[in-house]
DNA sequence: CCTCCACCGGAACGTGAGGAGT
DNA sequence: ACTCCTCACGTTCCGGTGGAGG
């Protein structure tokens, strides 16, 4: 790629022949026909529905586990199945799957449902229940077994639960169809907050699923290669690595699947013939790299503040630095850009939500006389993240501003 | 063993935006 | 148009605390 005519650019391009087979088998909206070292959750859950087929009411599940251990997966593998045996015993059984973070209201998820079964309704507009009146009738037309997949469901909780009490005494409501829901969540602990007769209610049955370890991801990523990629192009370095990657992140399989996707996307743009090691390790950077800046670029401006406070510590050899300190430049900054000054008090809730985030590690140490106090530390590549703050309007006046550094920390 | 620093982090409260009901 | 909510975001107030130095 030097002087070339664009036409002769897209000519190389063109030429420049395909390490991939069938890319699609690397993302993550690709369901697999087989999911390797997951029978055992698999068998849990059909064993749980296999009522449907009865014409009984499966229990209600909650399925967790971290990202990328499988759980949407084997919900929608099963909840296929299930459907395709229930053709064939002639006992009919309907499998609906929602997404809850796409679909965050119980307005649209009442409406999404009615809607699956052919009813006409408005995007908004209608009070809530009367869209749950006709949800109701829809299905109740005849004897059938609804299951609904509920996937990412501590995204709805965060709205209120009225959706899943609603929905958890609906079979007192029916006459013919029965209904029960599989909830999938990756946050172990949100049941928490969930009133106690909707978590009894949800929570029949639990299935949780651990992550992967390297030899799992590597079995599944074996699996997927042979369809993803042609034969051969692939370095015999490269799976065991995504793995090993992988792995480290808490055993996440989509991620394996994206590294070893990116991986192959860069050799091809190299024009090589052969996805190598440090292919792997160059998308394993980039994919950090689009991550930290995807999420510090939406970062509301104050938070902004409070990381670039942090990044300009770091510029002037602090490595690990306090709360104090950072509040102290934070004001700085703000004088600087006219914007509000917050309190020591938000501020420090601020580096707690950014160390929630993985942007930041604060560990809270005492130093003795010294008093106590947070220890916060950058877990991102500094130079992007600097960058990515620097774009914003607000803040890109800050490009050449000198901090006054105090020798030791005060006021 | 006691002190005392420099914060932590819980709790209660204020405010303004936005939605639902009437 | 109106009230009544809820929610996100901040502030004020304040009791609590691990451990270096005396």
């Amino acid at each position: 790629m030097k002087d070339n005519s664009l036409d002769e650019l897209f000519q190389d391009l063109l030429e420049n022949e395909s390490l991939f087979k069938n890319k699609e088998v690397l993302r993550p909206s690709y369901t697999p026909k087989s999911l390797p070292h997951r029978s055992a959750q698999i068998n849990n859950l059909a064993t749980i529905l296999v009522s449907a087929l009865r014409g009984d009411t499966p229990s209600n599940i909650l399925i967790y586990g971290k990202t990328g251990t499988g759980k949407t997966a084997v919900a929608r593998h099963v909840g296929i199945e299930l459907e395709r045996k229930s053709d064939s015993l002639n006992s009919p059984c309907v499998v609906l799957y929602i997404n809850c973070e796409v679909i965050d209201t119980q307005y649209r998820l009442l409406a999404n449902l009615a809607k699956q079964f052919g009813q006409d309704v408005p995007m908004t507009g209608w009070p809530t229940d009367q869209v749950f009146l006709k949800f109701k009738e829809a299905i109740d037309t005849k004897d059938q077994v609804i299951i609904v997949i509920l996937d990412e469901i501590d995204k709805l909780i965060k709205k209120g639960d009225d959706v899943l009490y609603n929905l958890s005494r609906i079979n007192t409501e029916l006459s013919r169809a029965k209904l029960s829901m599989i909830g999938v969540s990756n946050d172990l602990k949100f049941t928490e907050f969930l009133d106690p007769r909707i978590k009894s209610s949800l929570g029949e049955e639990e299935i949780i699923f651990p992550p992967y370890d390297a030899e799992q991801i590597s079995d599944i990523l074996r699996q997927r290669a042979e369809i993803a990629y042609k034969s051969e192009v692939l370095d015999e370095m490269v799976i065991p690595l995504c793995a090993a990657f992988a792995a480290q992140e808490h055993g996440d399989a989509r991620r394996a699947l994206d590294l070893l996707r990116v991986a192959g996307e860069l050799a091809e743009r190299e024009s090589e013939a052969q996805v190598k090691e440090k292919h792997v390790r160059y998308a394993q950077e980039k994919i950090e790299v689009d991550r930290v800046v995807e999420v510090v670029q939406t970062l509301p401006t104050q938070s902004k503040l409070t990381l670039y406070s942090v990044v300009l510590l770091r510029d002037y050899g602090h490595r690990n630095v306090t709360t104090g300190e950072v509040y102290n430049i934070y004001r700085q900054i703000c004088n600087n850009v006219d914007m509000d000054i917050l309190t020591q008090r938000r501020v420090s809730d601020l580096i707690s939500e950014l160390d929630m985030l993985g942007i930041l590690n604060a560990v809270v140490v005492s130093k003795g006389r010294y008093g106590r106090t947070k220890e916060i530390v950058l877990s991102v590549p500094i130079g992007s993240t600097r960058r990515v703050l620097l774009e914003d309007y607000r803040l890109n006046m800050l490009a050449d501003f000198k901090p006054v550094i105090t020798a030791q920390m005060q006021l």
